[in-house]
DNA sequence: TATGAATGAGTTTTCATTCAT
DNA sequence: AATGAATGAAAACTCATTCAT
């Protein structure tokens, strides 16, 4: 994001072509899905050489997974800074959905593929970056547990499963806007983070004291 | 549906033949995959001839859709069902969830196959079998908006929405389960149907009304 | 090479394809050389499809090792056999010089596959077959022993040493044979069985007994 | 010949490199065998940029060529030297047998790369230097030919007959001692070359006027 | 119905070689 | 002389599907 830190103009060069397969590659991706596409296909969009991309990729899996925990770890250094501050847990839960919604509104392509692509294909990536992901759905229950210890948050459902909720709350919006289920019109990325802690932190009942819109 | 068991000739003998390779199916997939397993991993599972396969089901692909179908439809069957009773909108919801998580209890290899090989399965089935996929949706969409209406539920969030949350949780707490991420012991089928209801319609935070567990 | 002993005509015709496919590799690797030659040119040769090569073996490698062991372990027999016999060492040694030499005038693009591609490659399958064909190694080191036991072989050789000897003798006449540096003509193969009797066992020296031709 | 180190610049320094990436080539020609290498692993066990290896040598096979050559005609021109003295021609034989076995306890890497990937490799480089290793083979059997026209050798045996006995035996000792089948102990290189002259010119056999050992 | 031999399309990966600097 | 990024050709292997019996 910010400029790469080795001197000379061969190496800024050979970074940006790495980068450039790396940006064609969710392109690719997003477009054919990583099975549905050859590694030609992205040395062809990204214009070099076919063997370029084994140059600084092992497989074309490796290219998937840099392009995932590359992201993945953005987002788990998020969560972990939303958790150290002192606010409430329900405005934490409201900023990591904002950050994620905010990820697919800045970058759709990448958001797809990472979740397409890693986090639903349980078979496949799922299942290699199973830890990492979930490195996400600890943090989120550690949040949750800590309320529940303040009083903030209801102990009658346990930390874990309310992470999941969350979480697949969350995964399932997305996923809904990736595949048109939901019209991005309707559920623009602000009101779906407030409609997520809404619907998790307050349900979607009617309260006595909170009369029916 | 009604149990048949492999003893006469012909038609029936020959429709227990089309059981045996599907239940083998269901088996094989939960444990290789689809894309892991061969036609004949699945035809030395049921003990029968390679080539019977393909005399009752057009592709490897087929015996995927029908195990999915079978089982989908069945599921569209009591939301419809369960939409038309006249409880609370807050019970409809449980009443799903715990449909769903029973089905899991009662058959896990299917209900593992049908959540990773085909619903989350974005690129693939996922895709071929997204109108059946989004009926589900509307269906529990519908029961949201009516209790919208009715003032039940609060109209701060859309009836599509709440529908995905609503989903999206119970499949990621089903795939926490296929994964071990989520104990089994700890969140049992009834807790979760339970659990699920409280998180989506009643949410996580404490009301003043009812003070934290 | 008698008859096969299964029954039906579907399991002799199978049968036959396979044994087609070694046919057709004998050839092709005589002309080409394992390396040079793709899978698809061994099915051209043999003329079925290119899957059925796979059907019947699990590699390339693996066609090429049937080849060898095949005809190895008739050679490994024959040494055992001809060990057993009641005759001098030096008819042993002739016998089986004889046999080898057979086996080239017999089939000479099998013998050069298995020389120039199994026994003389060092690096791949010569390795691979390592215990084989130290197996005749041993055979005609155990001939050897015998004979220097029994006092018709001189001591001063190892018989580790004289098999060595006897064998890359062998090797490297039908080596030159199949590269056309030794005449064939000039040394025909029963010639060849007599000259290399007559160079291990009596040595190229005139013996003062025996005056030079 | 003569030793250069790398001390200066300019010319001797690039002879030097040259030098440095044809030993490196050595070593990873018998570790890894010539196929089993990239040229990249020559150039790092060098310690020289990849490129290098080009500007110095046309093409992989050319760095094997070189070392192949450079050590066959130094063969060469000692069997000329040996043929021109005025020995018997057992002797010569012996000393032959001798240089090149004392070759290998020089230098074990450098013969078993050219024994393992040039001589004996019959599809590859023993092709391309035909002509080369026959003149080895001519020399042995221009001595032998002498000798039987001198009446020291028999003529019962074609003279290039007997010079492929003499150096197959010689090989096939070598290619023991490579991989381990002949014991080093056992058969040292002084022995060995006393051996092969024993066998090939005096026969295993135990002469009426030579009584067993 | 039932069998399993036969077919052949399709793609990742490797690595020798080139070339701009 | 020296570097190493860039190029692209080449082939084994898999496995869904077909089909003769």
């Amino acid at each position: 994001m910010a400029a790469r830190r080795n001197g000379g103009t061969g190496a800024r060069g050979a970074e940006a072509k790495r980068r450039q397969i790396l940006d064609a590659a969710v392109r690719v991706f997003a477009r054919q899905g990583f099975h549905g596409c050859r590694v030609s296909d992205i040395a062809d969009e990204a214009d070099v050489a076919y063997g370029l991309v084994y140059h600084y990729f092992d497989s074309k899996e490796a290219v998937l997974d840099t392009l995932f925990l590359e992201r993945w770890d953005v987002l788990l250094v998020h969560i972990a800074e939303v958790d150290e501050r002192d606010i409430p847990a329900r405005d934490k839960l409201e900023e990591i959905a904002g950050f994620i919604f905010e990820s697919y509104r800045h970058d759709p392509e990448l958001m797809q593929v990472i979740i397409v692509e890693v986090t639903r294909a349980a078979t496949t990536f799922g299942r290699r970056h199973f830890d990492k992901i979930r490195e996400a759905y600890d943090g989120i229950a550690a949040i949750a547990e800590r309320a529940q210890r303040d009083g903030e948050f209801d102990a009658g459902v346990t930390p874990q499963f309310a992470a999941m909720a969350f979480y697949g709350a969350i995964e399932q919006v997305l996923t809904g806007w990736i595949f048109g289920v939901l019209p991005r019109s309707d559920a623009d990325c602000d009101d779906a983070k407030r409609m997520v802690a809404d619907v998790i932190c307050d349900g979607l009942a009617v309260r006595e004291s909170r009369p029916a819109g």
